[in-house]
This record gives C-alpha cells, structure tokens and sequence, in this order.
DNA sequence: TTATTTATTGTACATAATACAATATCTAAA
DNA sequence: TTTAGATATTGTATTATGTACAATAAATAA
C-alpha cells in the first residue's frame, strides 16, 4: 500500500513524556540521526509523527508513543497544537521527513499532547530502529531539538503543573510504586518551583488517606530510613 | 486565484464566543441555510473555518471571527482540537462544505478557540451574506448544530471555567463597561455554579482595587439603584 | 564513641473562608 | 401621604487553612 493512501501528512501528534529520577523531571527524546552533505548529524526530537487518514487524535497519540516507545497503558492529555508556518521550514527537518516518510510534506499542525509516567519502565523502539533516551530539562534548554519541539516542551511543563495541581494524584505517575514523604516532596517542590515546608508538608500528607504508610523503610541509604508509602487509588476523594 | 492553492483543507479553526445577559451565559452562533433536496433547512454553527495554506493558527482564528462576526481586538485563547474521523461525515456537512468552499474535503481536524466579550458590541457579517445570534447554553442544548459543534461548545465552557477561576479580570471581558456588583456576583455564580453569599462576595470585592466606584447608580429599576463600578486594568496585581 | 546525615514530629500565629440579618433606599401602588 | 415590595448595603463571630519555626530520633561511617 502507498503510504499516501494511508497518512494524513499535514496533522501530527506529539508527545511530551515527563519522568521523574527522584531529583530532576526529565523529558523523553528520540535519537534522530540524518546524513547532510554526507556528514551524519545527530539530534534529537519528541517522540511523534503524522497521524492516520481516518484515525483520532487521542488514538493516534496513543500508537504512535507506543510504536516509538513501547509504552501502554499511560496516562496521556493533549495540551496544545502548534501550527506556525514555519515550524515545518528547516531544511534538516524537510529532509529528515521526506526521507522517512517517503511523502512531500508541506506545513504539519501538530497536536501536543503530554504522558507522565514512571521513569524505570523499559523502554523499547518497536516500529523504527531508533533510540529513545532521558533528558533533564536543563539539558533541553542547551540543545537544538528538531522542528519546535522545544516550545512544546515548555508548553507541555506548563501544562503538566496545571494538571498537577488539580488532580495532586497524578504525582502518583512519576513516583515508584513505592515511594518516601521526600521523594514527593522533592517532586512536589520541583514541579510547583517552591520550597515547601517539611513539618507543613507531611501535615497536608497525613491528611491524604490515599498515601497509605507501608511496613517497610527504604535500603541502602547512609543515615536513618525512611517509611515507605504507596499510593491508593481506591481512597481517593 | 484557485482556492485549492490558498486553502489548508485538513485543518479548521471554531470559535467558541461567550456573552453575558445579566443573567445568563450565550454563545455566539452563525445561522446556516442548506438546500437539501429542495428543502431549504436552517441549522447553526460555531463561526470557524479552514485555514490559509500558509496561515498560523492563532492569526487564522482572529480573521475568521472578524471575517465572520467583524469582531476585533478580542481575548481569543486556543483550548482543544477536535479530530474524530466522524466528525466531517455527516452528509449534509459535507454537502455545505463543499458548496461553500468549493474544495474536495476529507476528515478536518479543528482547533478550538474560545472568546469572551461584552454581548452588545455590535455584531456584522462582513465576507459573507450569513447572521450571528446569540443562544442561551440551554437552548443550544436542544439544537442539533453542524459537525461536532455541540461538543466544541462545552469543552470551551469547561475551559473559561478554568480561566476566569485562574485570571478574574477576565469576568471584566463579558460585563458592561458599568456595571454594579450584583452583575457582577450573577457572573460569577453562573459560570461557577455556585451561589455566594451576598456579604462575602461585596467584602472580596472590596479588596479587589482594580475594580473602582463610579459616582453613578443604575437607572430605570423599580427599586433602590445599585452604585456602578468600572474595571481599571491600570489597577490590576 | 563521635560525627554526620536525614527522618520525624507540634505549637503558636496569621490569614482566609464562612455563616449569618438588620437597616437603607428607591419605586409603585393604595 | 402612606405603605408594601424590591433590592442595596454593611459587620461580626467562628472556623478552617496556611505559615513560621527547631528539637529530638535513628541510622551509618569514621
């Protein structure tokens, strides 16, 4: 089947994956590697690509993550689209697209959409034979990412702390399944840029019933252990 | 010029446009006329259309409400796109597409917009031989609209729900120039559900020092006239 | 044993949100 | 002119929430 038959070339998803390392959000990019002037060129964009002819936007932003990534089953929202003119004008971008598309592209609106998820989940490259790695956003800032993919990101961080500051149970995403007060609080401060309180934080925690204390303290740490939590999605309000 | 060369045919912008009447919330409607098997049948739309081929998205949102109502200088804010493949597939959709654009069309994916604005300004179709009116959100209920415009319409009020409880001086966009506090409190109410205690909203009010007293009250009332109040952007946090 | 590191916990104070009703001012009707 | 009806205007007491602040406990490493 021709691939014009099947792309719709002028819409496209992104997505803005945020993981947490217990320090920094980091943001997941794929490995872009293109040949110009028979020099490789090597950088990096979100994972993302044009959509289906007949397919939805959430749908697509689903397989297209999961093609790329290998990731199911996670939380995603779609946050903003981007259609400058000019955002499909950067003749490294052109080429790149062309050549992996195998179509003639002209301007992409494309939709953004943001996933939050455990950082220790594998990740695996299905459809491509590309590479997807973790980048912390200081880093971010210092690289040149493909097309606009760094206002995107900026927009989706925006997006995430809106949405994180509603529905605090999606902090529960980023975290390990099993997890201590100052990961959250670390993740909390990072993510609303404050410096919280301890004593006041773990009040306003204790009065989370869905943060439910385990038997069980933290390894291999050189000072005193701390309690284990885990998130209860059943307590919730 | 062919309008295949200047069109964007995949991608649409809808502006959802809200009013206040003193009492309740209205959003802005244009009246469509379609001859349907020599039947003329009216329906509504949201004002939108396809984009310019070389067109941002923002810019294209701010033609075509001008283009379609003559409205300029609006609070515009970009808030979801729509993209379900069923969403161009009703018959009679496709039948006024094509009469109206003169273009093939396939499945549009659209970008929403919403605007807030003082309900009296005044209202002129300016590229086109169509009419705007203002509906009731209950009415619009019991309409059947164009494409997938219903849906359009409350994901745009879930969303000035959000802005105007993150940003209140966007209350100022939908009330008179002059308005007393009472408007004021109705505004609030209805857009967030509640009802408020009278006293305690005049005490928030009376903290707010961008919104001033005019040495006015209200005419024509069959009872003790409210004093009028403006909006002094100069003033804001 | 001591130094070091992080965990854990409570109280006093300030600020914000809420509940609640009597009086004032105007129009219209008697 | 009086009265009824309608809406405007205003304050206080109580409760809930947010904030500032430091001493002790428990673990490891030297």
């Amino acid at each position: 089947m021709n691939t014009e038959t099947i792309y719709n070339p002028y819409v496209s998803v992104d997505c803005v994956v945020f993981g947490f390392d217990g320090e920094k959000l980091k943001v997941l990019l794929i490995e872009r590697n293109i040949k110009e002037s028979n020099e490789w060129y090597n950088d990096k964009k979100l994972p993302g690509s044009i959509i289906l002819k007949d397919e939805d936007l959430d749908d697509a932003a689903i397989r297209i993550l999961n093609e790329l990534t290998g990731l199911k089953n996670i939380y995603l929202s779609q946050f903003h689209s981007f259609g400058s003119p000019e955002r499909t004008k950067n003749p490294r971008d052109i080429l790149w697209l062309e050549n992996t598309m195998k179509l003639k592209i002209e301007r992409i609106v494309t939709v953004g959409y943001v996933a939050l998820i455990k950082i220790n989940r594998k990740i695996q490259v299905l459809s491509d034979n590309t590479e997807a790695n973790w980048y912390d956003l200081k880093e971010v800032k210092k690289m040149r990412l493909a097309f606009d993919h760094e206002e995107i990101i900026w927009k989706g961080l925006e997006h995430i702390r809106y949405k994180l500051d509603r529905e605090p149970s999606l902090f529960f995403e980023l975290l390990p399944r099993k997890f201590t007060i100052s990961q959250l609080r670390t993740l909390h401060d990072t993510v609303h840029q404050v410096r919280s309180d301890i004593r006041n934080f773990q009040k306003k925690v204790a009065q989370m019933p869905f943060v439910v204390a385990l038997d069980e303290v933290e390894k291999n740490v050189p000072h005193r252990a701390a309690r284990l939590y885990k998130f209860d999605r059943k307590k919730m309000w």
